[in-house]
DNA sequence: TCACATTTTGACAATCATTTTCGTTTTCGC
DNA sequence: GCGAAAACGAAAATGATTGTCAAAATGTGA
């Protein structure tokens, strides 16, 4: 893994919400790095297709991205105004998920849950 | 409501599954219609303003929207290959992201979720 | 250390969905 | 019919993301 990537990595890292691949770089350009936005964008699809950060879309379709503790599979409860993110798991969840997919009979079923909210510290 | 609305909300209700903006302009103008495609985003926007239409964002951000039967809370077994979807409930889901915000002091607790898989037909 | 192949980088241009603008057309109330 | 307000649509503007391509960094064997 380059620098670069470790950089952006590493901001990603320092950051407890998700943020945007436009977030970032201005994070590094601001700490000095002379980082070009392209390798930011880099670095984070390369990122998230070894599943080493997780990314989700906002509402309005910008791409948001997390390094997570864990890479096994969870969720996440949302902070609305500050984006801090906390994983979650939902066993219950996953199997209902299954099921819901076998009754209806699609094969191959994943899915996508993100909970959102305001968090103590934003109420 | 006006007649341009409502032939979006028709060309939406012809379809099973979830179309992007650019795809009802194709249909519509294919169709014969002279609408604009400013018209039809101004359409959607409404539609699902006043959640008569659910709307997604596909893996590359671009919005997708689905008239579907029911306004209440409810969400969508959607077919990777043709879009199709089903609509479904999960009571225990619904509770599950309640307390899970609750647990780490997040109110006004909200939710997205979606299955996606292969439905039967394109298997 | 040196020449050369390979990978990484970043400035800049190109995409493309979506939004803004703004002048024109319809619709509505009277 | 008439004027105000709402709806339209063509064209320009936005803004995130991707493509291009030459320069810079890195690795490798001699
Ligand atoms: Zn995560
Ligand atoms: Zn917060
Ligand atoms: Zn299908
Ligand atoms: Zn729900």
């Amino acid at each position: 893994m380059s620098t670069r990537r470790d950089a952006v990595r590493q901001a990603l890292t320092e950051s407890t919400g998700f943020r945007s691949a436009q977030d970032l770089y201005a994070d590094l350009r601001a700490d000095g790095s002379k980082i070009g936005l392209t390798t930011v964008y880099r670095a984070l699809q390369a990122l998230s297709d070894s599943g080493q950060v997780d990314v989700l879309r906002t509402d309005d379709g910008e791409a948001v991205y997390r390094a997570c503790d864990t890479e096994s599979h969870h969720h996440h409860l949302v902070c609305r105004v500050c984006s801090t993110a906390v994983e979650i798991e939902g066993p219950a969840v996953e199997r209902w998920a299954v099921e819901m997919g076998a009754k209806h009979g699609f094969t191959g079923v994943t899915h996508t849950l993100e909970v959102f909210g305001t968090c103590a510290r934003c109420s």
